[in-house]
RNA sequence: GCCAGCGUAGCUCAGUGGUAGAGCAGCGGUUUCGUAAACCGCUGGUCAAGAGUUCGACUCUCUUCGCUGGCUCCA
């Protein structure tokens, strides 16, 4: 139903302000549409939606657009909202809105899928289009807005079917709003993880070595090791044990875990070595379940949770890379747990319990839980043909969540081929959203597998199975960091923790002293042993964002003190070596955000 | 992979159909300094690669590679 949208007064002031932003932003797509057919008359429309923060419109256009044909359509909006035509809804048959809109066989497209008898249409101006509404009253309204890029979208989002042009704009109902908003767009670029990574040294891509395929420097392999510390700890307090297994494999493994008819367009093109075809690892899976099938099970043995970080490698388009988040080699935090079905619960729980142990050691607050499940349309084809397995291992994967009261959403069509899983996504401090941990259900693999074990009462029981991956891949887990911490990591993940800065060359004896003495207590310590002055050591190590300078002239020296000044900027009281010693060993075994 | 844009020194960026520039970084000196940039000098480039147009291409055209923003797809 067209609401005409006013201004009520027994509405929440918040919720009124959001969703007359939703429709002054979606107002603002009509308006650069008609801009637009002002420009080409010949244009043909797609849909421009309301977003968050703006809006977009889809365009087919006799010729590509350039980010120079921006300014001027936004002129043209100017013009557009300066008239303040009014937002006109008529609703008609489907039959009149077919012959008004005969020239646009988009929108054509959108008629035949409205099952209603009659369509509602907005007109403004000189421009009419199918249209749900609501919209603003007229133009007017529309206040500051700015045209932002122009991409590339297919029509209804498939990948078979034309190519559109895409306009993205943002709007907000002050000049002030917008300015903010810009502001923030350039704020967010500083945080992104590609040039934290080079800047902080941690990666790089090289051209050469191949697109996705990053090259960890000393200070990424430094947080690396941290992080497989990490999960080595917990995975054995956990009750995980620890295997190795190669990269690569014969073509017959992959055959039999169902990666070559189900996953083969993720898989790197295979290799022939003295007649046999072998293909790089795109998981870890079915070297696990090998070792699983090494030797007869027992119900004691069971649950077994086989632990390794193995290397993989998958076939991502070019335009799907994107710095660490999504790359073509990666490291796994991986584990494969095979259980009996009376045991699939408590374990399928113990893993997401697992998740939330270690967002609180990174202090990850924004995610939610995604329960990702098949699409009947998808078996035999992105999903293995079994329907009954699907939906009873989804029910164990609801009831699991549910008596443990964790609370999740459900997004169907987005399984892995074997199994139902629970994604964690979570928000990047830049507002991008990701998979980073994942805890998925196979009931696939032990059967292609045989897997087995000896029950209670000695009869041969299918385990099931449950991939998990916590701690997500190296890769995406330190490019979250990145932009999470904005690059000031927690001190036990800093690749240099402290930096001992002379204030002038006589100091250097004990600055060295000072090294020797952290080192010792396994802290990273550096001296800046340049000769230089103390202010450009200073801003050297806030700019590497190093958590402690400890800063020593003559006054430290002659009283056996540290002055020590925080990347915050932040001046501790000057202290005993001891005394600092004691607090940063304190804050690594604690995994502190905080410095003091 | 698709659409568009971009690619100049290690980094950030100027620049032009007629001999390639700056700041920072690096290197060599001078300076020995108290909480975010001392001073002087030097080095550093097949202007992403290849082909074409031109008397002459870093600049114009095409192809390839890479990156960026989206789309599609995903840990």
């Amino acid at each position: 139903m067209g609401r005409i949208l006013t201004m009520p007064l027994d509405r929440e002031p918040e919720i009124d302000k959001k969703e007359r932003l939703e429709v002054m932003r979606h107002s603002a797509a009509h308006v650069m549409a008609e801009a637009v057919q002002s420009i080409f008359p010949d244009a043909r429309f797609g849909i421009g939606p309301s977003i968050e923060n703006g809006f977009y419109y889809d365009f087919e256009l006799p010729r590509s657009l350039t980010p120079d044909d921006l300014p001027s359509i936004e002129a043209k909006m100017g013009e557009i909202i300066a008239l303040n035509a009014g937002f006109i809804r008529e609703e008609m048959t489907k039959e009149k809105a077919r012959r008004l809109l005969a020239a646009q066989p988009y929108k054509l497209e959108l008629i035949d899928e409205i099952p209603d008898e009659t369509v509602s249409l907005y007109r403004q101006g000189s421009f009419v289009d199918l249209c749900r509404g609501p919209h603003v009253t007229a133009a007017g309204e529309i206040k500051a807005f700015k045209l932002l890029n122009i991409a590339g979208a297919y029509w209804r989002g498939d990948e078979h079917r034309p190519m559109l042009q895409r306009i993205y704009g943002v709007a907000f109902d002050t000049e002030e709003a917008l300015s903010e908003h810009l502001l923030w767009l350039e704020e967010i670029k500083k945080r992104d993880h590609r040039k934290l990574g080079r800047e902080l040294e941690i990666f790089i891509f090289d051209d050469e070595v191949g697109p996705g395929l990053p090259l960890w420097l000393p200070n990424g392999g430094i947080i690396i090791e941290e992080i497989e510390k990490l999960a080595k700890e917990t995975e054995l307090k956990h009750g995980y044990v620890r295997v190795r297994t190669p990269h690569l494999a014969k073509e017959d493994l992959f055959k039999r875990s169902g990666h070559l008819p189900y996953y083969a367009e993720s898989m790197y093109p295979p290799m022939e070595i003295e007649g046999v075809r072998y293909y790089v690892k795109p998981m870890n899976c079915p070297m696990h379940h090998k070792i699983f099938a090494s030797k007869t099970r027992s119900y004691r043995d069971l649950p077994l949770r086989i632990a390794e970080y193995g290397t993989c490698y998958r076939y991502e388009k070019s335009g799907e890379l994107l710095g660490l988040m999504r790359v073509r080699s990666m490291q796994m935090n991986d584990s494969h747990i095979y259980c009996s079905e009376t045991q699939f619960g408590q374990e399928f729980a113990a893993v997401v319990f697992l998740y939330l142990e270690y967002f609180k050691i990174f202090d990850i607050k924004e995610y939610y839980m995604r329960l990702s499940t098949h699409h009947p349309s998808g078996l035999g084809k992105k999903y293995v043909n079994n329907s009954a397995m699907w939906l009873k291992t989804e029910d164990m994967v609801r009831r699991a969540m549910d008596s443990n009261n964790i609370p999740y959403r459900e997004a169907v069509d987005e399984a892995a081929f074997y199994g139902p899983k629970i994604d964690v996504q979570v928000k990047s401090a830049i507002g991008q959203e990701y998979t980073l941990a994942t805890n998925q259900v196979d009931f696939a693999q032990a059967e292609s597998f045989d897997l087995k074990f000896a029950n209670e009462k000695g009869q041969e029981e299918r385990p099931l199975i449950i991939h998990r991956a916590p701690l997500s891949t190296h890769e995406r887990l330190v490019g979250f960091l990145l932009e999470h911490y904005g690059g000031a990591f927690p001190v036990w993940l800093a690749p240099v923790q402290v930096t001992v800065i002379p204030v002038a060359d006589r100091h250097l004896d004990y600055a060295r002293k000072l090294e020797a003495g952290l080192s010792s207590e396994g802290v990273r310590v550096k001296v800046d042993a340049r000769s230089e002055r103390m202010s450009l050591k200073i801003r050297q190590a806030q700019l590497d964002k190093v958590p402690y300078m400890l800063v020593v002239g003559d006054k430290e020296v002659a009283t056996a003190t540290v002055s020590v000044r925080l990347r915050s900027g932040e001046q501790l009281p000057a202290q005993s070596l001891a005394s600092f010693e004691e607090t940063v060993r304190t804050v690594i075994a604690d995994k502190a955000r905080d410095l003091k």
